[in-house]
DNA sequence: GTGCTTATTGTAACTTATTACAATAAAAAG
DNA sequence: CTTTTTATTGTAATAAGTTACAATAAGCAC
């Protein structure tokens, strides 16, 4: 288990709620996928070696990861959502032709965050964002 | 019917597709909500006066008028897609605590769109966003 | 109008996600 | 180690979303 996942099951604990074996194995797909994970895509990984934890624990332990901070929910292209571990702040740039996806830094969407707030009065939350387009290779076609 | 609904069943024809009566009626409805709805939102609306329109109808359709351009999918808070009649281009904030949500015109998201475009050599296509945060009466309490 | 073509639909079966509630096991106390 | 407490789980039932395929009706030609 990495430095981090120690970090996340302390606080866990720190918080008054439990370390159970379904909710440390779910921790443990994600960190080990180091992506972005359906919770079917999660159910099959702990399935194997934990046959009898079910997709009811398996949404809810996500959904409580959400709440508590430790993951992230993003929606994928169909409409479903992927789960990862909230670790360093990016984005996502999808092509809408061949669905190569590149990562954005947080860092260029500060401006943006600023001037939002500004024209707003909101204090906004550092939000996950997928962004669509045609990359390099597939521009021309999309013109 | 609103001129640009009638725009919209002409291109559907002009394209070569078929205006049927459940196609122009989910379209109605996403016109005279004004906002967004559920698939599950627009059944129920469907459902008094077309009894036999089914649910993969609904979705069938609503994938139909989004991939040609008509209606835009966007994530709700838990998950959901909710769809909405593309009209003017604008994003949405939320306040986490309270649901209030204010629209955000995308020409405040143009300079980002640019940065992004440029430092990735991707073409961006105008993605709809749902950011949020704490609004005014809220903020005191989120910080 | 009648008949033809085929995009679109409804039905049925299935997958994915959520809810209610009694059974379980994690944590803490004795 | 044993008991107590209750957060968390599994089961069963339900809701939301998808797929396969035969039946239908929208558009077109006559
Ligand atoms: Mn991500
Ligand atoms: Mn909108
Ligand atoms: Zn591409
Ligand atoms: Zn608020």
């Amino acid at each position: 288990m990495t430095c981090s996942a120690t970090h996340v099951t302390e606080q866990i604990r720190a918080r008054g709620f439990r370390l159970t074996q379904p909710r440390m194995a779910i921790l443990n797909v994600l960190y080990e996928a180091g992506g972005h994970l359906t919770p079917t895509e999660i159910f099959e990984h702990l399935h194997p070696k934990l046959p009898h934890v079910s997709e009811p624990t398996i949404y809810r332990n996500l959904d409580f990861l959400r709440l508590n901070g430790f993951v992230r929910a993003t929606p994928t292209g169909n409409g479903r959502l992927e789960y990862e571990i909230v670790g360093h702040p990016h984005h996502h740039l999808r092509c809408q032709d061949c669905g190569t996806e590149i990562e954005i830094e947080h860092s260029l969407l500060q401006p943006l965050y600023e001037r939002l707030e500004q024209s707003t009065g909101y204090r906004l939350t550092e939000t996950h964002h997928t962004f669509l387009g045609y990359c390099p290779r597939c521009k021309p076609k999309g013109e």
